[in-house]
DNA sequence: TACATATTTAGAATAAGTCTAAACTGAGAC
DNA sequence: GTCTCAGTTTAGACTTATTCTAAATATGTA
């Protein structure tokens, strides 16, 4: 995705694309790691003339989580993760090197509805845990 | 559960049951909460005679979940919850009250085998966050 | 009983994230 | 152009969740 197509999907969102913004959404979308906090704030430390503050990296995070930009992600204590693939998908943490990798949404069936009357699902999340086998 | 059967319990996955662990898992293991390691010691230091140290909560939570006799929970930012059901469930949150329900597995397809190949699955978790409708 | 080992403890230390108040920025009013 | 005001960014203090450390305590075995 490109700088300009970035700046109107935060318009389009309602996030005003400062260029701090701009900085941490392109890393994340370009990124298919799933960084925390702390790595956001590293890699775009480097690639900016002059760095930007931890607040700023864990404002613009929330802002981007609260308007739908990105999501967080929860898999191991006290961290959380932020992964810009807003599309249908879950999530694999391969347990020996703790790598997450994305599993489509189309390989497991879809549970929104499963539930039944009682509980209206807005949205879920899978997270497997396991090894990836050599091929 | 009874005591006697707790004791067993940790017995069997090689934890001795010191009063401390016991009156831990006893506590998690007759709640439906899914309570944090703070709410933990809260609960279990006006239950007890003396209190028990923040340490040993920690402690004896993390003893437990290597042995297998409780699990963690992960829904939200910073927190780690437990869970000493280890039967096949899911969970869901309430966004509302952030309440936390158990979701029974047959209730959802098995995804174990869904992934091919490529994927060799130990464990899933599946969240569900939404909301309660009034029966 | 004595010794070795495991457990518990208080409190210090660390890590992740939020808050605060001041400085900065940029768009519109004059 | 420059004034103003709301929104943004910043450094650093603070809070919260968790781990670490080293001493004290309990347990099991010779």
């Amino acid at each position: 995705m490109e700088s300009q197509e970035i700046e109107k999907l935060l318009l389009s969102k309602g996030v005003k694309p400062t260029p701090q913004r701009m900085v941490i959404a392109e890393f994340l979308i370009h990124t298919h790691s799933h960084p925390t906090a702390e790595e956001v704030l590293e890699e775009v430390s480097t690639k900016l003339p002059c760095a930007l503050s931890r607040a700023t990296v864990y404002n613009t995070l929330n802002s981007l989580v609260q308007a739908g930009v990105i999501q967080e992600v929860f898999t191991e204590p006290g961290k959380t993760r932020y992964d810009a693939n807003i599309s249908d998908h879950h999530h694999f943490v391969d347990v020996k090197s703790g790598k997450i990798l994305d599993i489509p949404g189309d390989m497991v069936p879809k549970l929104q509805e499963q539930l039944g009357a009682k509980f209206k699902v807005h949205s879920y999340q899978i997270t497997f845990y396991g090894e990836l086998n050599e091929q």
